[in-house]
DNA sequence: CCCTGCTAAATTGTTAACAATTTAATTTGA
DNA sequence: TCAAATTAAATTGTTAACAATTTAGCAGGG
């Protein structure tokens, strides 16, 4: 309702577009990234896509060495992603006290229609919908409870997801959100909270 | 003892001087940054500094908006401090948990040096200079017992700093710092642990 | 066969110019 | 005088060319 007619630049658009191919498991671990390349692909100049892969290095998706260019990360270890994911719940949690509170009746029908994109997503099976819908979803309450954090959030989020993405079984990503979110329309914080926590593991 | 002659670019160089000149308070919050300016401060053009400040950005000290450039980000609530001390403490826990276990005399060398510096800081009552080897410090550890989560914490602990800043005394800083030390010198986790939760509040 | 040093290609780093957008100032009309 | 429309300035977005660095290939000598 706040933000109206704004035409996000390039660089947004193919930050959100590689973020989405690194998460759908497009490129392999270490495999390096040439700017020249994505930029003809983009049919862009070579400055956007830059923006876009330095952004990533910060969320921690690419890794940076200077005159070397970017390449996709190795992959957590299992403790690493313990404590990430540790960290995300504790950040979700806190977003969740606050929003619960506060919920509006137009939140509630946003949220339904994310609900609706990832249970659809998981019927077709399709692992980018799904992880993209997925993490639209919980960035929903993010948003709304603590803008400021969103961007802490986002880093955690796409590093967790990066692991695990291809062991999930899709039934249980729907059941799990589901979960959460007749919780979250029960205004039930408790019983939200115990959802969140049998989801981000 | 790994990396030699990285002779970094300037976007990098600018990035550090940036992060350096907000921690200590050198901007107001909610202050534009215009790109021109930096860049004729520094002697280069547009480029490296936009670099920069997209990797401030991400780290979530500045907020960017298409078409109007970055600013200095509001600064947290206390609530959300709270939040992200409570991620912090998490992410450094654990890496004190690898760490002190394969401490080896050249990373108590290091880290002695570090702690000089800190101290020589804390005497002097410098702030920015208290502020960065205090990260400097912390930063050392985390760098050694998980690289793939640097950034992560990075993120964290310059928002957590950017907040209290003025408030802290300095002897306290260099006492908490000192006993964080000595209990990594005497290989003692739990009263590490303690002292870090001390520190990190 | 392997190693060293050189050459050429590929890639990133930087710059300056131009295009698009936003912001400020000014004019115009009621 | 005030408000809307118009113009001008400031600022960001994008591009292409050039510089610096790294990487790969190759020749020559041991």
């Amino acid at each position: 309702m706040s933000k109206v007619s704004n035409r996000l630049g390039f660089s947004d658009h193919i930050c959100d577009i590689i973020r989405r191919q690194l998460i759908s498991g497009k490129f392999a671990h270490d495999e390096p990234i040439r700017e020249q390349k994505l930029a003809t692909r983009f049919g862009t100049s070579r400055g956007p896509v830059r923006d876009a892969l330095l952004r990533l290095t910060q969320e921690g998706i690419l890794a940076y060495e200077t005159n070397k260019g970017v390449r996709v990360n190795s992959p957590l270890s299992e403790e690493e992603r313990d404590v990430v994911v540790g960290m995300r719940l504790q950040l979700e949690k806190f977003c969740m006290r606050k929003f619960i509170p506060v919920v509006t009746s137009s939140d509630l029908d946003q949220i339904s229609i994310l609900l609706e994109r990832l249970s659809s997503a998981c019927k077709r099976a399709s692992l980018p919908e799904v992880a993209e819908s997925d993490l639209a979803l919980h960035r929903y309450w993010v948003a709304q409870a603590s803008p400021h954090l969103e961007s802490t959030w986002l880093g955690l989020s796409v590093r967790m997801i990066m692991k695990y993405t291809r062991l999930s079984k899709y039934e249980d990503i729907e059941k799990e959100h589901t979960n959460i979110v007749s919780a979250i329309l029960e205004k039930d914080l408790e019983k939200t909270l115990i959802c969140l926590e049998a989801n981000i593991i």
